[in-house]
DNA sequence: ACCTGAACACCGTTCAAGT
DNA sequence: ACCTGAACACCGTTCAAGT
């Protein structure tokens, strides 16, 4: 039913996302542009830089060959030059997404102050790409990692590496920095998938302008709810995080204590 | 590259899924099957099961309207009289999954034995229904929540109320509940949807046959994944699990204590 | 060397028409 | 009342052809 709906589909959330370089508006159709050919002749990191800020402005389900490629001032059969198909772009996309990482200051320096303040960074480095590309990050939490038998598929083997190096040097056995690194990736995981699909939602309520916020369910039938429903709806992710974050470290650390001294009585197994 | 590839693709899983109901071989064409019409009627309830079974079986990606109603014997638009598009069907099916634990006796009997008992049967009961449908999962872990102003998207507001109204009968405050709530699920969904994620590659590495199931990368720049990968590929998601949610409660337990003395010193907020 | 046109098989969705 | 045929606009991808 839904009468009158706005522009609510997934398909396209804009009619036209206009291509990104004015460079000189129209010039229309088949005559010159002189043997110097039209622009920079495309490349992988140009495609994959055009897709990220593609989904950002427009949501992962507006992502098409042809959409991308006109966005690139390009037919989409040129894409495949360098792109092996879709699925190999979104790949590309999650992992030059992921290798912001390495680009930040923040994080970079690795081990300089002891592990736990590497893993604040980490995070807290993660954190800050979430909430850059809140509609990329998705795909990063649900992609299945470049080598099958890593299990948590923070991908990217990189980071995996650089984890176990600082744990391993900073008195982890391997059996824990294993388990460290499983429960750190699955605390990064839900509480950024939470927050990032919080900011979202949040955003993409956009159309009901006022009042009945009320998306069709009958909330008489969930009295707490709609008793708690500011509480509910409160944001306090900064603080959630930096709470959740120092519980874990505080745990890994005691993992790590037992990990030296031989015994494994309790907390995590690897 | 990847010469010779199996069939790795996503769009087809497998070429033909052949009608679920066998009923009589080819009956070719277009004469009778009397006024007694063919089969009965199609119904939301029917289509979402086989929207889900459907994905159980083939993955999400296979999942399409035209194949939908092939595999319900059926044209694509005739599902339309019934659901009012492919993203309301995805809803459904991620309702309809969450929709189990309430007919999971184990789960049902809400707080026979305190607040810890019920959260970890909710808790395993969750898992049981991710690990039944793994890649109906990060569906439910990604799609936007019913209402929007309920923050984790763990969906479903019978759950929701569910759980505040236990946690609140149990001595927690209202601010702790939510924060518990909160914790409660983003744990969940970050730990489950790392194991599922486990689970699908382990099954889908079916491919390379033996010795190198490298994926293409070049393992060799990182020496300690290498090293590690015994433990890496380790499986103990059980005790990992068990592990997890056990610390997760004891957090909760101290936060519901101060709740309870007027102080909130540490832990949570909401 | 790099891009495009045309084509193919497949999508979601609408609507008038069949039974 | 329930389903289908035909149609529309849009996909991903291939390949021979253009420059």
């Amino acid at each position: 039913m839904d009468v009158g709906g706005t522009e609510d589909t997934i398909p396209m959330r804009r009619p036209d996302p206009e291509p990104p370089e004015g460079r000189g508006g129209a010039r229309a159709v088949r005559s010159a542009d002189p043997p110097l050919s039209g622009r920079t002749p495309l490349d992988r990191r140009r495609i994959l830089g055009a897709a990220i800020e593609f989904v950002d402005r427009h949501g992962l389900a507006a992502l098409t060959m042809r959409r991308l490629g006109s966005a690139l001032g390009v037919e989409a059969m040129a894409l495949y030059r360098y792109v092996p198909g879709r699925e190999q772009l979104l790949d590309g996309v999650v992992e030059t997404v992921i290798d912001e990482l390495y680009g930040d200051p923040e994080v970079h320096m690795e081990a300089a102050h002891g592990w736990q303040d590497y893993l604040q960074r980490l995070a807290h480095g993660v954190r800050r790409i979430a909430l850059a590309h809140p509609e990329v990050f998705p795909l990063v939490a649900t992609r299945p990692p470049a080598a099958p038998w890593v299990r948590p598929p923070l991908r990217s083997l990189r980071w995996v590496e650089s984890f176990l190096t600082v744990l391993t040097a900073s008195g982890f056995t391997a059996e824990s920095a294993v388990a460290a690194y499983r429960a750190y990736s699955s605390f990064l995981l839900g509480h950024l998938l939470l927050e990032v699909s919080q900011k979202g939602v949040q955003i993409n309520a956009e159309d009901a302008p006022e009042g009945v916020s009320n998306t069709g369910t009958d909330l008489s039938q969930y009295p707490l709810v709609i008793e708690l429903e500011e509480l509910l709806s409160r944001d306090e992710s900064d603080a959630e995080f930096e709470d959740a974050l120092e519980n874990l470290l505080g745990r890994l650390e005691s993992v790590r204590r037992e990990g030296r001294d031989g015994g494994r009585p309790g907390g995590f197994r690897a």
